[in-house]
DNA sequence: CGCAAGTGTGACAATCATGTGGCAGCAATG
DNA sequence: CATTGCTGCCACATGATTGTCACACTTGCG
């Protein structure tokens, strides 16, 4: 599958050129002009790789940097940076804020090309087999298996869509509602309280026995999944303090 | 209307040459030379941005960004941290102090513009922000979760409402029925001292033992939440740089 | 000092939201 | 065609939440 590469740039012409050239070379491309822009996109659909502009209205590019890097979904995500010649100052604090790469202007495209398939291969563990990763959880998006430590969890389609959906936004709150337009589709005609029916038997195979709840129930609001670390520290090692 | 700066700088060559280019950019320019001094003259007029030099005599850059940030006038007021590459390993305090941005030394004056008016443009919407921080208590919206300093409270939903509601306006004081329409709904009919009720209940959640009361309660008018920062440093006594 | 208005406090019962077990229709499977 | 597992839904149980009240206490005032 073609890799999905967002390209944010305030300047059409230069916009325009990274597209075409990134199409030619077997990549999808989405495009944003501001910063704001491009954290929408992302919200739906997020990329592969991001070639990013550092300089963009309304929201700088360090700024959207930064939030990317907040957020657990794009933590890891892919982040190559242009800049002018002129910012080459910045290029020191735009590394420490997570980019990968940088690129300065003015660059061939066959470099930009050059640079976006090297992030992309070192990162490509995490393109080759999608997968998530939630506190003690593991989804294998291609194998359609979930592990919980290293308890494989029998999971049916539905509780796997739903832990799936729940995955892709750690610690957040989804109302029924919301629930059932993201795992049934958005124009189902079910009951509001299925949802609660489809957490109970998902919170059934997620947790074993003395496992704590990862399901967390916000009364009033909805679900949330909440990641636990089973081992941040050795629990054989002398655990002492 | 010019946004107005306040440069705090002890360097009398750096000092200028901010001002200066500041000016000519369509600022208006604050001077200070050291940390008390800025302090006084935040007093006397709360700057649109405040731009720091790490080192100052007397009071140092991270500990005027504290205070800032202690006093509800100024807690969002945008703050740009100067520092010189020898300390960087401060940066990660700073950030945790609460800047908003930050220039390493030497910088490029269009630099110093560029981020003064991205700060400046990003101080505006406060809208998407899915956290509230008011004094030691964080509220994240996503997560439907609320931190007093870092010990979690478990609130009910009215509570939950309530307490969102004075966040999103500190120091504000509400009547009960200002109240009852905000947190219950506009025609509610509920009795007005439904919410000393609440009030309370909230202030038995929020409070700890030993931790001072943040809901005031205004005579004959209604309630506000103070902020407070649980901040243990004594900066009047011998503080270390 | 006493009064009146305003607020804190604890208790209570009705209500609400969610957990729980079970059932029946349905699709897939052999 | 029988079996199996999945799914949506329901009725009930359970526990948290919440609006209200009566009463104690504080505060301001003449």
């Amino acid at each position: 599958m073609k890799p999905y590469v967002l390209v944010v740039e305030d300047e059409a012409p230069i916009q325009d050129l990274l597209a075409y050239n990134l199409e030619s070379n077997g990549f999808e491309v989405g495009q944003a002009y501001d910063g704001e822009d491009a954290l929408l996109s992302i919200t739906e659909r997020v990329p592969d790789l991001v070639i990013l502009d550092w300089m963009l209205p309304h929201l700088s590019g360090i700024e959207v940097c930064r939030r990317l890097r907040r957020k657990p979904a794009t933590q890891r995500l892919p982040i190559i940076m242009l800049t002018a010649r002129a910012e080459e100052p910045d290029r020191l604090r735009g590394l420490e804020t997570g980019a990968d790469d940088f690129i300065v202007k003015p660059f061939s495209m066959a470099e930009v090309i050059a640079r976006a398939r090297a992030v992309l291969r070192r990162a490509r563990p995490a393109l080759d087999e999608p997968e998530l990763r939630v506190g003690d959880l593991l989804m294998d998006l291609d194998a359609h298996r979930v592990l919980r430590g290293n308890r494989p969890l029998a999971l049916s389609p539905t509780e796997f869509r739903l832990l799936r959906h729940l995955m892709e936004h750690p610690r957040r709150v989804f109302g029924r509602a919301q629930l059932l337009d993201a795992v049934w589709g958005i124009n189902q005609e079910v009951e509001l309280r299925t949802v609660d029916a489809t957490i109970r038997r998902l919170r059934k195979a997620l947790n074993g026995p003395g496992e704590p709840d990862l399901l967390r129930t916000v009364r009033a609001e909805g679900y949330a999944l909440e990641p636990h670390d089973a081992d941040k520290t050795r629990p054989e090692a002398a655990s002492s303090a």
